[in-house]
DNA sequence: GCCCTCTATAGACAGTTGTCGATACAGGCG
DNA sequence: CGCCTGTATCGACAACTGTCTATAGAGGGC
């Protein structure tokens, strides 16, 4: 399950990423602090129950997209928190967004996740 | 803390996390709020550019460990600063430490790292 | 025992963050 | 055009966080 086997370009997103994220282990050599000053703000981001549970809902609908008024009424936040969520997640480049008509659609950015994933993995020595 | 003795008890846990990290993905159903509460707090842990550079410095060490004295001198910051981070990383669960003689040894956590590495990997079926 | 070094804790304080209500902006529809 | 709905921005405020200095605790050497 997940991602639909369609032709969209989401899964060529995600495949380039995962194979972009090559040699970027956290734990291979010291990071520099503009590196780490720059992941940081993209862990920060992830790091609240509410942006997190965004990134999943996201993540797990069928079609890979979904209307903000949708994840408004998963929570039990004002509009303008969730919008605030949105905000942090969208400026830290794990998702994005576009707007069709009235609605705002927010999606995935697989390859941000991925880089992110890659720092994390232990090098098994 | 304590870390169990043998240093290959390390590599039995790395393994152990990689393989068990299956089916954690973030994206593959919606997580709820206890578990996105649980994992936003090790996200957090790793949101501050200081500890990114902490398990930096700790996991890329020849011997995987690290005396509080090196990351003091690594950073211009008082040393009081640094054990707060290393008491933020500790309890996140993502570092892990020793006391011999008078000093005080950090080491990596590698499963807890490898499953936060897994729950950002996006399945690309 | 006394003292010295290394590390952790306590308390204080400025800066940041999450939340809200109020409001502005965007776009479809009479 | 005016209105209505969906979304973003603004301003305020309490709560949290990162940093410091001062101090306490642990352990080795004299």
């Amino acid at each position: 399950m997940s991602i639909q086997g369609a032709p969209n370009d989401l899964a060529v997103i995600a495949v380039a990423g995962s194979e972009a994220c090559a040699q970027q282990a956290l734990v291979s050599e010291p990071i520099d602090e503009a590196s780490a000053a720059d992941l940081a703000q993209v862990f920060k981001a992830l790091g609240d129950p509410v942006r997190l549970r965004l990134v999943s809902l996201i993540g797990a609908r069928e079609g890979g997209e979904v209307c903000v008024c949708d994840l408004t009424s998963a929570f039990d936040l004002s509009q303008p928190t969730i919008s605030h969520h949105l905000k942090v997640l969208r400026e830290a480049g794990l998702i994005d967004s576009e707007r069709r008509g009235t609605w705002v659609y927010y999606r995935l950015v697989p390859a941000a996740l991925e880089r992110m994933a890659g720092l994390l993995s232990v090098p098994v020595s």
